[in-house]
DNA sequence: AATAAAGAGTACTAAAATAGTACTATTTAT
DNA sequence: ATAAATAGTACTATTTTAGTACTCTTTATT
């Protein structure tokens, strides 16, 4: 329904695998590609990127790795996927197609888009890293198929 | 941040042209292309969509065209969105690929997959279509520059 | 009954974004 | 001095998306 990419997937499985370690833990990043068994090119790229982008926090030479920038309570899913999937893309409308909106005063593509990133990102916002893992640890329960289900419930539950 | 596609945000403002007319009208392809400067192929395409989908309805023969199948405060945005976006697209680690998740008992990819479209949905399913287009009409405010803004004041206000 | 206007359905093509890879430079503890 | 790590850049292939064209079926009007 909402496409979020691979790459940003693969961000949120390794941002989750540093957060479930102890806080002063540094992380290789060919230590978190062999634990999540993503290749270590890719987790190094988004590694640089969510390092730009503030969260993590790196410290060079041997003896060096990664690290949350800030404790995992205090970074929400809205700044994990901004920082992957970089800006919200504004759609070529915003541009010098004016000619093209003579009918409406108000283009309503622009609209839209305006107001359903406001609906997600606010939903995003409510919703950390920490809420992310702690599900999986915690509060996984069996469905009727005796399948592992990770409950939803401290998430949705912060979202009301 | 969240990429919807265009097609999708045609699809909504197709939805919206719709649903700001008068309800007993219906709309032809040809005319709500005209309208919303979107190519008729397309137009066509998206609104046969939104009609398998159980969001419109629609006569067939000369005086023919679409209508909304229920009232605008009774449509969703998540309805919308899942209608062209397409079922949530599961990434491929759902399937076979079972041999590389050894470590962790469940994958973490799933879980965050599910955990955020549940989180976004919920948000989605609270904003209706009448949301979307009241605010273009009677709430538009200017900002600090001048320029009209929406204020989403409606649609944030229903999330909490 | 004929016709024209509308939707219904299918298949194909081109373009753009994504994902992935490779290579080089720089830093730093041992 | 060296080895192990991050930092940065550029390139390529694949996949997805967007767009188009064509044909069939239905139906109000004349």
């Amino acid at each position: 329904m909402i496409r979020l990419g691979k790459l940003t997937d693969y961000g949120l499985v390794l941002m989750s695998q540093i957060a479930r370690c102890a806080p002063a833990e540094v992380h290789t990043a060919r230590d978190l590609a062999a634990q999540c068994h993503l290749p270590l090119p890719t987790v190094s790229k988004l590694l640089k990127k969510l390092l730009h982008s503030g969260l993590l926090t790196s410290h060079r030479g041997i003896k060096g790795g990664y690290n949350l920038a800030r404790e995992s309570q205090l970074i929400s899913l809205a700044e994990i996927i901004a920082a992957l999937e970089g800006p919200l893309a504004l759609t070529e409308c915003s541009m010098e197609i004016t000619g093209l909106c003579d009918l409406e005063s108000l283009c309503p593509i622009k609209d839209n888009q305006r107001i359903i990133s406001q609906v997600i990102r606010g939903a995003l916002e409510k919703v950390t890293l920490s809420d992310l893992i702690r599900p999986m640890r915690l509060t996984a329960i069996r469905d009727q198929k005796g399948n592992l289900v990770p409950t939803v419930s401290v998430a949705s539950g912060r979202m009301q």
